[in-house]
DNA sequence: TAGGCCATCTGGTCCT
DNA sequence: AGGACCAGATGGCCTA
């Protein structure tokens, strides 16, 4: 899918004021929507200007609404039928939508629970942009610092198994999902001791942008006392000692990361009114 | 009450 | 032609 700088380009950037009307039009004389949707209860007598419609102006009505392609031969019925199929499938493809938002939601680092309001969509999709770039950052420290190590003695390179079974922050796979992360081991970093990760905290942009603005925004339901910029929950910090998690992970956002959130999502960095 | 977030409807566009 | 995707519009709910 990936037209879509050529789609949006060639797509109106506001509708006709006509087609607005049309759309009012078809759905409040015709009943055009099926009154599927609970929010939107349209009916003739909550538009403005369309009330004592006589039958004759429905008709020329109708006939303009046929008049679109072959919805002339179309009954109303049928038009009625194939708006509610459409509808339900929209319905379908966001709710779908929806259910992968969840599972991002599951994975990211961020407090989870009845008690705390789950995480915006866009917060979800900031989140997860600033955490794979964080987990992308820890893994090249990691591989810099193997190489430091096992480079000079003639050893590989790369990850010996042994290392890698001790990297727990390798990022969320299926059925492990950094969510539910296990209590930090005794040493989770072994080749990484506290100093030679970024000293930068998580108030770079990119977290804080999403992170710290849910308190303010009024997203937790009941406030994490103690708990740091990713929750309560969030087992990299404070466990067993209270102190923040000095991984990489839990350190820093690329420098390049810095470039959105607080710029596209202003709101979000601003909102603490 | 204003603002944020969300679900839904809808029509347009593109793809198969 | 039908389906997927997208964006605008609208209204409901919730919180500060």
């Amino acid at each position: 899918m990936d037209s879509d700088t050529s789609r949006v380009s060639s797509r109106p950037s506001s509708p006709e004021v006509d087609d607005i009307f049309m759309s009012t039009l078809k759905k409040s004389v015709h009943g055009f929507t099926g009154a599927v949707s609970s929010t939107q209860s349209d009916s003739p007598s909550e538009i403005p200007g369309l009330r004592g419609l006589s039958a004759a102006d429905e008709d020329a009505l109708a006939l303009r609404m046929a008049s679109k392609k072959d919805r002339k031969l179309l009954s109303e019925n049928e038009l009625q039928s194939i708006r509610l199929k459409i509808n339900s499938r929209e319905r379908k493809r966001m709710h779908d939508l929806n259910v992968a938002m969840d599972g991002l939601r599951e994975v990211m680092p961020y407090a989870h629970g009845p008690s705390v309001r789950k995480l915006s969509k866009i917060a979800t999709l900031l989140l997860a942009r600033n955490y794979i770039l964080m987990l992308s950052n820890s893994l090249e420290e990691m591989k810099r610092l193997v190489s430091e190590i096992y480079g000079s003695s003639g050893h590989h390179g790369g990850f010996h198994p042994s290392a890698c079974g001790t990297m727990t922050h390798a990022g969320p796979v299926p059925g492990h999902p950094a969510a539910s992360h296990a209590p930090h081991p005794a040493v989770h970093h072994p080749l990484l001791p506290p100093a030679a990760v970024s000293t930068a905290s998580l108030s770079a942009p990119g977290i804080s942008a999403v992170t710290s603005v849910r308190p303010h925004h009024g997203l937790l339901k009941a406030p994490a006392a103690g708990a740091g910029p990713l929750g309560s929950s969030f087992q990299h910090w404070g466990v067993g000692t209270g102190m923040p998690c000095p991984c990489s992970m839990c350190q820093v956002p690329p420098p390049h990361v810095s470039s959105m959130s607080t710029v596209t999502m202003p709101r979000l960095a601003t909102d603490s009114k």
